[in-house]
DNA sequence: CGCTATAGTCAAGCTTCTTGACCATACATT
DNA sequence: AATGTATGGTCAAGAAGCTTGACTATAGCG
């Protein structure tokens, strides 16, 4: 008979807050690309499907993508190389700065997220569900809390 | 003059719980890898790092590490070899099945394991000071609340 | 003007993780 | 007991993802 491990059968040294957080985060993030496959983009569980949330429709700056991610900025051309590939966005000359580039969306890429946010906002809603409106609320005036501390 | 951009000059597609539930995780990562390193263990970000805190008192066998970190079996064998390596676990016989392998902590493994707990309640006092006391137990409350669901 | 910082590119390579093929033990069915 | 299937683990090869190093071009400051 092989042993079953159960709830407290677990080390006492993982109930914490990063584990919590992670278990978290891995699971939306997995809610994500479950919907992204399913709205029709099948790489959408690939490294360079994580830049599209952060291009918004004014477009970004490859530089201000690099803060953001938190990788070395030939990371992130290689991801965006990809996405350029895939008709998602293109380079544009950033007419305020020569030396930067900015990245915009293709009519694909609108169309994808316009797509992306619809499945985001189905997964938030299992939150609230979950939660109820108020604690959702509050959970996430927390996180951000968090986040901002210095 | 190069355009400066600020909180609210962001793309409205990001401020949603993936992306704050990301940034906290990473956040936390970030400062658990670091206090490692300050306690001696250079080697803290790297990847096989993220087992010890699977690794209880009493054990852990290699499949439930699989289950519960959400990689290949193979990948996981390799950080283990990597541990095993360092000298932190050791693999032994599972007396109760012939196939296993009980994942143990050697008494250098158990010394970390005493450093990564005292790191992370640092890190946890950190939250509870951001928080508050009632606002952090609710915080965890709700995230074990969304990770059981179904 | 010359200096230093910033934005980006190209190339090479390491780390991390995956897939495929395989062996041994366990468990269920008959 | 005999057989089939699931589970636990290993070995090997390779793809994905990211890094470091070396370089070019523009910006901004003294």
């Amino acid at each position: 008979m092989v042993k079953k491990l159960d709830e407290n059968d677990w080390p006492e040294t993982l109930d914490h807050v990063g584990w919590q957080l992670w278990q978290a985060t891995q699971r939306w993030k997995s809610e994500l690309d479950a919907g992204l496959v399913a709205a029709g983009y099948p790489w959408a569980a690939e490294a360079r499907a994580n830049i599209v949330m952060h291009v918004g429709r004014a477009g970004i700056r490859q530089s201000d993508l690099v803060r953001r991610m938190g990788l070395s900025k030939q990371a992130v051309q290689q991801l965006l190389d990809g996405l350029v590939a895939d008709g998602i966005v293109e380079r544009k000359a950033d007419r305020e700065d020569k030396r930067g580039r900015l990245i915009v969306f293709t009519a694909t890429g609108r169309r994808m997220l316009a797509d992306s946010n619809r499945v985001k906002q189905d997964i938030e809603e299992g939150y609230r569900k979950a939660l109820g409106e108020r604690r959702f609320a509050d959970f996430m005036a927390m996180l951000r809390e968090l986040n901002r501390r210095p």
